[in-house]
DNA sequence: CTGTTAGCGCGTTCAC
DNA sequence: GTGAACGCGCTAACAG
């Protein structure tokens, strides 16, 4: 016989309070709030008064649970929003599905595969209409059991692995392909590189064309100039040290990110060498830093409206079934000199 | 007479759907999922490997509505996600409401007032249990509406005006006028200031901090010295210009944020000057820019947590009408030279 | 034009 | 131990 907690004025007004102060029944104030025709003009006004006087606001979710539709919230798992990598791709989703009238629920896995793991699977049972994912790991059999159970999933920056679902990728390959062949280009022949853990796509992705660049100039990839692993620009930094300290260090660095390309800046810096360097990933101020530099430039807020764009098809078609679709983004290849840039 | 045109296996099952395939009644189904000790053994197994055999998850949507306890959502307004600031005071949030099993939505209003207002609405409408937000203006009519309907508020960054609610700001004043007081003592009395917009609080209070400093140093603040409503780095750069351009020119800037410092970096290094430059916010590569800075630092991470805090208190508590709390995240300045950094 | 009945998926109360 | 009834806030279907 516990007594109601809340103050009077505590709890939101449900459509009941609004009927009977307005003195009709609830399916009346439903249908003025759904701006049924059928309603007599004097009806419609004096209950619109009562819904201004009382503040109240539809309840969304019991709504979406009586209608069957979806819940117009949709997932967005990113491994760091931290990085600005990460908090445009939000962005660019967030923004395409506003005009869908959908929001984003946001969780940030932080590369941490049993996070990523408890987030979608609570994500599933807030049931959101969809989710938008930079899966940490290839292991993403909790995302195939999301999309076996009706819940379309667009996979972001990476693809997925043993199971069928949308995917926006950046041109890894090509990207680090063709900046490798740019250092190749400028006469250097010991490069070395610079790279996130193997075990993610982007960085095995980046690597082959890394490699393949070197192989088709005729040289093989030379194990000791190959770093990878790397999370933070500080073990970036310390990395591309023991490179520069190589008894015949690499003349250029290619990074397969922005977080290594800060790092061996740094390094670069420290050391006081020549040694070139080109990265993946555009960042603030790196037309700044008084030292040429090539960058791999994409635009990772179109790379979350392409996603967005998906899964808001996904979710209108209601076609959880039809086929696979893969979007490319492409990369620019950008040179910061140490006055001003050249888009190439 | 439309027939269902999902498939079998599309519909997420249900709590029923359970029970039918176990043969037991949906309580029975629901005792078990509430770990109820009061299930035989072998029911509660029985039930358990229907359920791991469906794939069934539990609508919390559904239970939410019917315990009337909140949605475990709260909304997490802010103006400019692509702003490191932002993105990481998102993050800190995140992860002190993921401790209290609260998910944040998230939503971007592009610092629009129209926007960020019919993002509250709607964030009440699916009765988010709380509500975070950095108010892009001083017009919080919508944000003081939640709070009465009883929907806990905390706002970051600015305070709320016509309202109570709990805030989280940063030593805005103190942090703009120690910094201004730094180069007052390295000798200069001419000193600029850019800033953005003098609508925002932050603006305003970092304003009256550089203004005091140079009061107290006899010096009036000249207006010809002071440009405001710069939000991107582009126009604060041309803001920077003019003010070196000026036949008598400051020999030391202060920017009221990242935006502008940056863009006052730009132009002095366009403009070959000595300049000093001060600025509030710390970035990425302030340490490499190769100009001596100053910056006035702060835990942006560290003002997420703390709304975090209040607001998850508030939640559990269900203390809405308590009293209002405010805390100031202390600011730090921190001096980038040449080579390396130190903080002071 | 308006109200009544029924039920979305779930959980509490109280019987058996 | 288990189940039937009832209701959270809302709305489609069917009366009147």
């Amino acid at each position: 016989m516990m007594a109601d907690t809340r103050g009077p004025r505590d709890a939101q007004p449900t459509l009941r309070d609004v009927a009977e102060r307005a003195e009709v029944s609830a399916m009346t104030v439903s249908r003025v709030l759904r701006d049924d025709p059928k309603v007599a003009p004097a009806t419609a006004a004096r209950v619109r008064t009562v819904i201004a006087e009382l503040g109240y606001r539809r309840n969304e979710m019991a709504r979406s649970l009586r209608l069957g539709s979806g819940t117009g919230l949709v997932g967005l798992v990113v491994t760091n929003l931290a990085n600005p990598f990460y908090s445009r791709l939000a962005l660019g989703v967030d923004s395409v599905l506003a005009q869908h009238g959908l929001k984003s629920v946001i969780g940030n896995t932080g590369q941490d595969l049993d996070s990523e793991r408890s987030l979608v699977q609570d994500l599933v049972a807030r049931r959101v209409d969809g989710i938008i994912a930079v899966p940490a790991d290839a292991d993403q059999r909790h995302l195939a059991a999301a999309a076996a159970e009706g819940v379309p999933v667009v996979l972001a920056s990476r693809p997925p692995s043993d199971f069928a679902a949308d995917c926006v990728l950046v041109d890894d390959y090509g990207g680090a392909r063709s900046a490798t062949e740019r250092l190749l280009a400028a006469g250097h022949r010991r490069i070395g590189f610079l790279g996130s853990p193997p075990t993610v796509y982007t960085s095995i992705e980046r690597l082959r064309g890394y490699a393949d660049a070197l192989a088709d100039a005729g040289i093989g990839a030379e194990p000791a100039y190959i770093r990878q692993g790397q999370q933070q620009t500080g073990e970036a930094a310390r990395a591309a040290s023991e490179l520069l300290d190589l008894p015949e260090p690499p003349t250029a660095l290619f990074c397969s990110n922005n977080r290594n390309t800060i790092g061996a800046f740094r390094a670069i810096r420290r050391a006081g060498t020549t040694t070139a360097l080109a990265g993946f990933d555009d960042f603030e101020l790196a037309d700044a830093l008084g030292l040429p530099l090539t960058i791999v430039a994409y635009d990772s807020d179109e790379l979350g409206r392409e996603a967005g764009r998906l899964l808001a098809t996904r979710i209108r078609d209601g076609s959880v079934r039809s086929a696979t679709r893969r979007t490319v983004v492409p990369t620019t290849l950008v040179h910061y000199g140490t006055s001003g840039s050249t888009a190439h």
